[in-house]
DNA sequence: ATTTAGTTTCTGAAATTACTGAAAGTTATT
DNA sequence: AATAACTTTCAGTAATTTCAGAAACTAAAT
């Protein structure tokens, strides 16, 4: 039910939020109709948050043998889905600003207020590509690194000064 | 207009967002009137868009001396507004999430099914608690020292490698 | 105390989004 | 080819969200 309530926040709406949060917390795959019955919702219903998730690549069919029906579990574990869901977000939720931002500074500025419109895109340009520049190199670490990194937290700030000392002559 | 697209993605409505794009690019501040006849909306709507704002900390009322009208502009630059939209979303999205989590992870699992939607649950503690222990760290370091780790992409691979040899024996 | 210039709140209408249930579609089995 | 076991689509309905505009409110100026 938490699921359901937080799922718009999510990105998806309340009935795809409880769907994922079900197949996420039960062991087995499920069929379609076990999750309309332990969700009292349609068929149908199950059916469109079905494509809508698999669309976002958190859940995967699955198919036992000598059974006709389609079985659905999570893709992934927790740390692939949460990825999924975060690129996912990014192409719907940054991606079509930077594309219009980056026509707009095209245009030549015609007077004082464009001009400061114009800065203020900018602004936002940088950080926007800034921010998925880098979040794209971190899912390049290894888990290892990753994790190494997060344990870190702030003290990452003493090995960048650490590594801007030693290879201060470059 | 593009924000107002993009607003309800934002975790806000179309109008709000239509509104705190308008403040950014705008260079002087705007009365609640100019806002309204700007975007052709209703003076109530506006009202209840600043008062949203206000809430996410992303404008702020200015007075000009001899008049009396109240007149609005951005809180700070577009990387103090993104922080303040970002930390307002963790909060919206995450914290909510975790404090359920940790109390569903107290009750004393009575079954196998039980004992699998604990460990999952517990996973996705894990995840969203390093998520959001890194992300206030980040926050902590200078601008500057933020700046460096952003351009250092990837390469932040290899600085912590590095920091691991010279640490070897700690 | 009244007027005036402004802001906020709130109601119901409009627009959008989500859901159901029935019909159509698909594929394996006989 | 017909049936049976499922899945998907879709039209209409229900629920939710957003919004305008009127009414209520507040505070400065007279």
């Amino acid at each position: 039910m938490h699921c359901g309530e937080m799922g718009s926040r999510w990105g998806f709406n309340r009935t795809i939020g409880q769907m994922c949060g079900l197949l996420i917390i039960t062991k087995n795959p499920m069929t379609a109709n076990e999750i309309a019955d332990a969700l009292s919702i349609s068929r149908g219903n199950v059916s469109m948050g079905i494509k809508e998730l698999q669309s976002w690549q958190l859940i995967r069919v699955q198919h036992i043998p000598g059974d006709r029906k389609e079985y659905y579990a999570p893709a992934g574990d927790i740390w692939d889905m949460a990825n999924r869901v975060f690129e996912e977000r990014k192409k719907r939720e940054i991606e079509p600003t930077l594309t219009l931002l980056r026509d707009n500074l095209l245009d030549e500025a015609s007077n004082d207020d464009e001009l400061y419109a114009q800065k203020q895109m900018g602004e936002i340009h940088n950080l926007l590509e800034t921010v998925t520049k880098w979040s794209s190199e971190l899912q390049r670490l290894t888990p290892e690194q990753l994790n190494k990194l997060m344990k870190l937290g702030s003290g990452i700030g003493k090995v960048i000064d650490l590594k801007d000392k030693i290879f201060k002559k470059e």
